[in-house]
RNA sequence: GGCCCCGUAGCUCAGUGGAUAGAGCAACAGCCUUCUAAGCUGUGGGUCACACGUUCGAAUCGUGUCGGGGUCACCA
């Protein structure tokens, strides 16, 4: 129905032209949310009513007219009413709707997917610095990120995913003293480990692991680094090199265990050792945008719009954080990446506009807004009814791996992409591991192992319905079926533009439960062969979009359940 | 106090300036001798926080108020 619907549009867009020259490129069709309004609508005699001073409804008469006489109109469209205002609202024939289905069998997971647009983007997410277990936001910001990045793809782009953190700075020192302690023998809530309110130090299990190993004299790989253990406990700088990569590594197994890949680590400290971080400061300087004031840099970037003045560097010589990240942003511009989009969470929205400001003041030809931002909110767990807060590996919060081990991969996928990023989200466990309709994960697969079960008693090959004869569809349930299955390339190419996994696990259930309602309204494997053929041709249409709309959600779509 | 986000059904949440604001859960009433009942069908439930404005039309855009959350160099 895709190409149904842009030869109407192409038609209707030459009929506003006509009227009003320059407004076909405005031309749009909109989908009634009820279904008594038709299958699409337009409002175009609403909008041009005032410019050219007529009457809506006349203007919607006549535009019907002239709409109705064309040949694609003729072809495709069983009537169009005049409603309201002037709503102009147009039915479809059967026939257009199932196009759809051919369209879908025909280009199987390429359906919904642009060409490449020879265009690339770099997504930054996780991040997260190695001082720990990943825990639950690190991993809506893994969903989020992949996912993202997934839809990207599907619209034609070069994806480059990027993890950037730190193995120098207070919290890596903090890394290696903690470890230090451990490996003689000192633990938490002994009198010379430290405590309190500004307490440096980790207390989670897995510091004594890393201990541990580190007496052993162990090597550790992460993807990016390996190391080999000294094992001299007085020895902090190999206390530090190998609790970064144990820590790396640790990292690398929770990602492994939710399916997220990345194609390239950043380290900040690489910024300074370059000299990027004095270079991007030196520009910013030459630009005469800073000024020293109580002993401290400080960056004009209230002349980007920022609402004060923000301290660059600080009276012991240091900079502040978003120094190097501004640094690191023209090496991503300076990479070639165009097109930027950090995934982070809300408490990071203040740095936004001191790194963008920071980088209108280098001066190196980034646009304003560069880079994109997805803030995301924090994730608590319920489990048993009850807030789950710590953990034994981590100490002080719940693992994404504890999650995955508690549900699965594709439980957690699948609710973490639920909300908007910006709505802070419950993630119920008990809810999780559910199987029954409250859990909106088994009930998108559990849609797709039926599709394959009625395949499979069927035992014919799929592809040889490409090509079927399809008029028999014709019933409530089946016609409302294709629909849903025509809408899945514009939620796709919205869900990317406004970075919206979101809209994908909410048309996912709405595909599923279009589809649950025709299995239960029409059974497929009837006795005569062309309506049986036809029914199949429509699941497993059903099947290839849910497959395509699970794997940019990075969930698995079972053929048993 | 400055800035950012949020306020929609009893609960959890969707909602590209369009028509009668939706879904799931919860409540109630039904549907399995037939392809997976992990399913389906139906019913009830709303001053879209409030006020004013923009316009043919506002949950959506603007201004303000109230309420909730986040954040504010010397952590990253």
């Amino acid at each position: 129905m895709l190409f149904v619907k842009q030869e109407l549009l192409a038609t209707l867009a030459a009929e506003l032209d006509r009227l009003s020259p320059g407004a076909g490129s405005r031309a749009a069709f909109e989908s009634p949310k009820v279904a008594a309004h038709g299958d699409l609508a337009s409002t175009a005699a609403m909008q041009l009513a005032k410019p050219l001073k007529q009457n809506p409804r006349q203007l919607a008469q006549n535009l019907r007219e002239a709409l109705q006489n064309s040949e694609s109109f003729q072809r495709w469209v069983e009537a169009i009413e005049i409603a309201g205002p002037g709503f102009l609202n147009i039915r479809l024939k059967p026939e257009a709707k199932q196009q759809i289905v051919r369209e879908v069998l025909a280009q199987g997971s390429r359906f919904g997917v642009q060409a490449a647009n020879g265009q690339r983007v770099l997504v930054e997410f996780v991040s997260a610095n190695p001082t720990g277990p990943l825990h639950v936001g690190h991993g809506r910001q893994a969903a989020l990120g992949d996912a993202i990045c997934n839809l990207f793809q599907t619209q034609g782009w070069d994806v480059y995913r990027e993890f950037y953190y730190n193995d120098a700075g207070v919290q890596i020192a903090t890394l290696a003293h903690s470890t230090q302690l451990r490996a003689q023998g000192v633990k938490p809530g002994d009198a010379n480990w430290p405590s309190g309110e500004n307490a440096a130090a980790y207390n989670g299990e897995y510091i004594a692991d890393i201990a541990e190993d580190f007496k052993a004299k162990k090597t550790v790989k992460s993807d990016d680094r390996a190391y080999t253990a000294s094992g001299d406990v007085a020895d902090l700088d190999s206390i530090r090199q190998f609790a970064v990569a144990y820590l790396r590594h640790e990292q690398d197994l929770d990602l492994q265990a939710f399916a997220v890949r990345f194609d390239n680590y950043y380290l900040e400290s690489s910024l300074y050792t370059s000299g990027r971080v004095e270079s991007a400061v030196n520009r910013i300087v030459a630009a005469g945008k800073t000024y020293e004031q109580d002993g401290a840099l400080w960056l004009k970037s209230t002349d980007y719009g920022d609402d004060k003045d923000r301290v660059m560097r600080k009276g012991d010589g240091t900079y502040t954080y978003f120094v190097p990240d501004v640094a690191y942003h023209i090496a991503k511009w300076e990479r070639g990446f165009h097109k930027v989009v950090n995934i982070q969470g809300t408490d990071h929205h203040g740095t936004i506009a001191r790194v963008r400001a920071g980088l209108q003041a280098a001066h190196v030809g980034i646009p304003e807004g560069y880079p994109d931002y997805v803030l995301h909110t924090m994730v608590r767990v319920m489990r048993a009814g009850e807030e789950v807060k710590i953990s034994k590996r981590a100490g002080s919060y719940v693992t994404l791996r504890d999650l995955i081990e508690w549900t699965s991969k594709d439980a957690v996928r699948f609710f973490l992409l639920s909300r908007k990023p910006d709505t802070e989200y419950v993630f119920d466990v008990d809810l999780a591991v559910a199987k029954n309709n409250d859990n909106p994960v088994y009930y998108v697969q559990y849609a797709h192992a039926r599709i394959c079960s009625v395949l499979s008693s069927w035992g014919g090959d799929v592809a040889q319905l490409t090509h079927v004869e399809l008029a028999s569809l014709q019933s409530v349930p089946a016609l409302a079926l294709m629909l849903q299955l025509a809408k899945y390339p514009e939620m796709l190419s919205a869900a990317a533009q406004d970075f919206a996994p979101h809209d994908v696990t909410f048309y996912l259930r709405d595909l599923a439960a279009s589809y649950h309602s025709y299995y239960d309204a029409e059974r497929i494997l009837v006795d005569e062969e062309a309506v049986k053929l036809a029914r199949l041709a429509l699941v497993a249409a059903t099947a290839q979009v849910l497959r395509n709309g699970l794997a940019v959600l990075g969930v698995s779509a079972p053929a048993k359940m």
